[in-house]
DNA sequence: TTGTAGGCGTTATCAT
DNA sequence: ATGATAACGCCTACAA
């Protein structure tokens, strides 16, 4: 193992001039820097990371705690796992991969060893039970998702009612007067998931603004399920034209089942999705989707950790942030302009 | 900072002592082991990583580099990062993510710096650049697919010449006579990815040997491409009952398209999907698909690794294994038995 | 069965 | 602008 004494021999300086030309920390003059970093490249030195953390008491290592309930939709969380992952490296840090099966106790363990110098949470819920093991072991962190109380935290999140505006308008805007939205299992508004909640009601309130007639379905996502909830809102609203669907899962049985009470995509039904461009292309008719900014939820957390790192190396206190991503409205072919009162014959 | 010396002291023992309670690396008196035990608990004491990793140079971690390619489905990658999080801790290890787009340098870095004990290689090409530097590096590790040569290296993959010869023989034990493989986009033979290359050869041999007529057609996925694979099939063999899909993102469509070109699943055409449960399910009707176990792919990886690091620990030569895991055929509604020939009448 | 002490490779504080 | 040198917290060979 090449060491910083190899180096410094090689490079006929001391160690602690090898280690500030790697830090950066002090002024090195043009020449001795020259040597040390040729020496560096000669032997393939890389500073060994135990001894860095501990001499340096930070480890540039952050963990990132991901949840195993797949309601999920997983892609999205492997794609902010990258990103943050990239992310992290900019800063020259790494990135520890907890899963949520050790609960509170993985981000105790994490932050009491000195293994992590931060942490990002995934899918927080409203009442984490992670969170008090934050403050507890005060360490740095940034939520994905919004907990009840964020005071003392910096999250950041899609800006869920935004999308749940969005898709209110974007019916609307096409003359749809009546429309349903599909939620997900009831099990998720139970549990108050925040992201569920909050779409709901960003949408209930765009939706009153703009004088829409609604109704919401929550949908376990089945073929069977999806099929009920179609059953039921086309029996409650027999005049439903517009829909929006917040359960990825129901997607697909939704777009198939339509046709066959009779409702043509986009002539007499029009569908929004709440999901991944990735999502809504595969789908023939292209979906019409709302979609946040996946990657961006990584980066800016990452963000977030590194500068609460940073307040707190040098003393000062971190800032408390809270970043709502814009999800983006792209129309596809699965919706369109109202045209005509459905015709009671073509109904059923 | 509650430290290994905090701990003794409020004990009554030396360090050394605290040390080897936890280590287990000597035998302790019941009554100072409790003494011990007690006061940790009391002081909530976690071992420093950092310390731990320079003194006992290890550093208890394993890095796993994901591919960030996302023709690989990425539920499946997500699952495996999981349960190799999983099955690591179930060692005393844990996880580091390392995106591929740092290339080589990326394990280069982990292993040179020990922040890594050992890798896991996720989505291994038959010539991985990424190979000789783990040699070169002397790191241990295992490969998550198999690449060209395996000497000196443990790996574990599907046996996915198991699963295209499954499919053959599923069609082939239904009746069907001419049957098409439905494959992956021609770019993925090209780089000749084992996994594709493997399944194809598997159920081509069994093809043969039960005397199926084959189509081999790459599909990029796409509902278009889809649907042209599907035409120019139809146009080739207009008597194909049988389909084997192996690109995921074919399926949709060509359980959509089927009917479109006069033939219901699964009374005049069987479809067979290589792809994981989770997906078959999704679909109406169910898929009949063939599987390979995900999550033990990952907990194989993590016991190759940890063998591997023990053994170099005490001096011995790693053993280099090589781990097929065998999938299994999952029968569903897309398939069923060849009722009779196609009359002419029912083809177009 | 337990204690002592040297060393792991860096960082950072003193000096010069 | 550069060099000594003392931590950092733990492991383990050596002693007792």
């Amino acid at each position: 193992m090449v060491t910083l004494a190899d180096v410094a021999r090689h490079a006929g300086v001391s160690p602690s001039t090898v280690s500030y030309v790697l830090s950066g920390k002090r002024s090195i003059s043009e020449a001795t820097r020259r040597r040390v970093q040729h020496a560096v490249e000669e032997l393939g030195y890389h500073p060994n990371a135990g001894a860095r953390a501990l001499a340096g008491r930070r480890s540039h290592i952050i963990a990132l705690v991901v949840p195993l309930r797949t309601d999920v939709y997983v892609p999205i969380m492997m794609e902010i796992a990258v990103s943050v992952t990239m992310a992290a490296r900019q800063h020259g840090y790494d990135v520890l991969l907890i899963t949520n099966d050790e609960g509170p106790d993985g981000v105790r363990r994490v932050a009491a060893s000195g293994l992590a110098d931060g942490v990002i949470l995934m899918d927080v819920e409203l009442d984490d039970e992670r969170i008090p093991v934050l403050r507890e072991q005060g360490i740095q962190a940034s939520m994905i998702g919004l907990p009840a109380d964020s005071t003392g935290l910096s999250c950041v999140d899609h800006d869920f009612a935004a999308a749940g505006a969005q898709c209110a308008d974007h019916l609307a805007d096409l003359g749809h007067r009546e429309v349903a939205f599909i939620g997900y299992a009831p099990a998720v508004y139970h549990r108050h998931a925040g992201y569920a909640e909050r779409t709901l009601t960003g949408f209930r309130e765009r939706a009153l603004e703009r004088g829409l007639r609604f109704l919401h379905r929550p949908c376990e996502g089945t073929y069977e399920s999806t099929a009920g909830t179609l059953a039921r809102i086309l029996a409650d609203r027999p005049d439903t034209t517009g829909f929006v669907v917040q359960n990825e899962n129901a997607i697909g049985p939704l777009l198939q089942l339509l046709p066959t009470s009779g409702r043509t995509v986009p002539e007499d039904a029009s569908v929004v999705a709440l999901c991944p461009e990735q999502l809504a292309e595969q789908y023939a008719p292209g979906l019409t989707a709302v979609t946040g900014p996946a990657q961006e939820l990584g980066r800016v957390a990452v963000d977030q950790v590194m500068r609460r790192i940073a307040a707190a190396e040098r003393g000062t206190d971190p800032e408390d942030e809270l970043v709502l991503l814009a999800p983006v409205l792209t129309p596809r072919q699965s919706s369109g302009p109202l045209l005509a009162p459905v015709p009671p014959a073509r109904r059923r």
